[in-house]
DNA sequence: GGACTTGATTAAAATTTTTAGTAAAGTTTT
DNA sequence: AAAACTTTACTAAAAATTTTAATCAAGTCC
């Protein structure tokens, strides 16, 4: 049982209401310290809403248990320098399993974001026909047993993945839909830990407000772009789900009169012209009608990929900056009729196109001009995301922590 | 000085902090019986967080000052009835100022939606060329002495209004945008109330929340279609404001390419092909071109507007029915790209088209059908505003009172 | 270096929350 | 219709926490 564990287990075996409630605080304490990463014990003192000696008596008691650490000293503001506290290392581990197109990542950290396991990526199909979630499981079974893992030392799983993810079912529509199936629930009783599935975008979108562009920002889109568009709506500081988990697929709103089929059913999607896929087909096309440019030299034209027209446009391609210009110019369009409902402070891009950087913000900024109102747009900064593989897998660890809490607080019902 | 007021001076001179913070929850408890309406001793420990002994005192004290009185019994659940405590009458009077394009309709209300003096209209015009404000003013005190009304039972004033409203800076940049004028502070100070100053359409969202169709939910899109198409976007149970106050300006997301010119300087706007403007405008071009329609029997041409074709569609007019039709088409269509994004449980059609009922909303659906993934729109329900105008009245009380209680508390410094 | 801040810690006083018990006012069962 | 059970209302003593105050420690700023 891990330390964390043993907290837990001291609220339900509280036997007056008295030591459930002082069990409670120190839970709540931790959740804070998790979510602010770094406290003093003044701080601790207004978020937790306690007072200073009775803090200190909590503080004191997670201390000696290991669970929390005091670790640096915090800016004077014109006196004695606060103690900074912050969970300790390895309270709570986390294994992401991050679900892409055609491979699945893995790697397990800590509270702190400490690598404990290193990354490694399977070759995964995810099939839209209802594919085998055992696969899945054989591959994390395989992962321990690449490194050596106890299992015994994973607190829960963090699992992200493309599709409509239905947050208060734990289905997934697009994906492993058989009779409403719920995969949180099968995958924690197979693999015996807390499992928390979240939708890939929003997980992305998750990590740029704790670690990337979003952070400290109230209202922000985060678009995704890569083999398709996906977005993630922050509003109010908080990742927004939609009511049932479904909101940001932008990729499939209307956006071309009777234009080309999707793979969704229906006509002219913005993917359809604008997005990873779209820009590769219409590549492939090009190359083979002779159309001059760089890509002509990759070894295999079937594998071509977003990267390499991303890397050639870096080089100087024209094609291919036309190809990505054209791009952003669309997803402009599409980004303008956010901007016009939303009205957000901030607007960060990421994904595989991000890397283009100027190539594709400047046709964004252009149709961006050219298709919101000046008061609205004004305001609103573009900014390219940051963020590294490792970013993406420390925001699944933050979602994965939140959800654990959340989950055993509903069952130890907090609000006592 | 009014009841309410006495108790903020006791937050403010209280001596010790101790006192001070018996105050403030006091001022708290007012808080919530006024967002809640009605609740009991028990709901309300919970709700403001202190303990049934302490509560018991602090009704008690508002008992006697006459700011609260037990109303009626509730419900049992198996035991005895609890008492229901409600804020009383007459606590918080709320003059409610609504702008609209050519009238100003004006009324006062109390905390509990009693009406206290009767609602009047008054020609009002509202230039975009900054109007001077003083015509507001001039009204304001003509319905004052219209009704006999001594200004020092009015608590405070609800303006609502069309309009780009920053609600940070109080400014309105569509109208009386003179060197970033601040709406509020101005009224403020020459009427010596505290205003607050709010978009119509986000008024009606809330309207629609507290008392309409949007009830108890917490994702909600509310489209307005009057003239303009306006949108108040519900999230998480609150209207969304946007991050200067210019969310849901739906009416100008760039809609048709290379489009005819809107009045915001963009082409193709939504409102360029689907609003009352559009539709009276066509109308007129229609008529003169000899089209069989009973709008025809109209005294005046120039003076149609949007009720008058949706009364003659209510009466079975095949041309009206078209073109309303065409508008809910195309509504649907932009309403399907909020869908796609947002994800919303509900969809609330307001303003004076939904009087057009299924003439409206059957196309509407219909678009929908088209134009939105299957799963996202399949929960997602349809309803018609109920809301009569002083449902609209009261969105307006329910912000004023709420702003006034926030901008108060912000200077007593609530969070200790 | 000295005056002035802010942070940490401890102890007594004030206040609130728990806890417990009783009465009142309902509902449901027998 | 009476008995048994629930929930609400209210009160009072015990337990715990928050205030308040005081002291020392550790910085900043002039």
């Amino acid at each position: 049982m891990s330390l964390l564990e043993d907290l837990l287990e001291e609220v339900s075996s509280a036997k007056t209401t008295i030591k459930r409630k002082s069990a409670l605080n120190k839970v709540k304490l931790m959740m804070t310290l998790f979510d602010k990463e770094m406290l003093s014990l003044g701080e601790l003192v207004q978020d937790v809403g306690l007072s200073f000696p009775t803090m200190n008596n909590l503080i004191l008691d997670l201390h000696q248990r290991k669970l929390l650490v005091p670790k640096e000293k915090g800016e004077s503001i014109g006196g004695r320098k606060p103690v900074l506290y912050q969970l300790n290392d390895g309270v709570f581990n986390v294994l992401c399993v991050e679900v892409e197109r055609f491979a699945l990542h893995l790697v397990v950290m800590d509270n702190n974001n400490n690598i404990l396991f290193g990354r490694k990526s399977y070759p995964f199909e995810i099939s839209t026909n209802n594919g085998d979630i055992e696969d899945l499981i054989q591959v994390i079974k395989q992962y321990y047993e690449d490194f050596g893992i106890d299992e015994r030392n994973i607190s829960a799983i963090g699992l992200s993945m493309p599709g409509l993810i239905n947050y208060k079912l734990g289905t997934n529509q697009t994906f492993y839909n058989k009779n409403s199936f719920n995969i949180s629930e099968y995958l924690q009783k197979k693999l015996g830990k807390h499992v928390a599935v979240i939708n890939d975008v929003k997980g992305a979108a998750l990590s740029e407000l704790a670690y990337g562009a979003a952070q400290n920002r109230e209202n922000v889109l985060v678009i995704l772009m890569d083999w398709g568009i996906g977005l993630g709506v922050i509003i109010d500081g908080k990742v927004y789900m939609g009511n049932e988990g479904f909101a940001g697929e932008m990729g499939h709103m209307a956006f071309v009169e009777e234009g080309e089929l999707c793979y969704c059913g229906k006509r002219g999607c913005l993917e359809t012209i604008a997005s990873g896929i779209f820009l590769v087909n219409q590549a492939r096309q090009d190359i083979e009608r002779g159309e001059p440019t760089l890509l002509k030299n990759l070894p295999n034209l079937a594998d071509l990929q977003p990267q390499h027209i991303i890397q050639v446009a870096n080089q100087g391609d024209q094609y291919a900056i036309d190809l990505i210009a054209n791009l952003g110019y669309n997803l402009g369009k599409a980004i303008s009729l956010l901007i016009q409902i939303l009205n957000p402070e901030s607007v960060v891009l990421s994904g595989k196109f991000a890397k283009a950087g100027s190539l594709i913000t400047i046709p964004i900024q252009q149709s961006l001009n050219k298709y919101t109102m000046n008061a609205i747009r004004q305001k609103c900064e573009i900014h390219l995301s940051s963020l590294d593989e490792n970013g993406y897998a420390q925001g699944l660890v933050r979602y994965t922590v939140v959800d654990y809490f959340k989950s055993n607080l509903d069952v130890l019902n907090m609000n006592n």
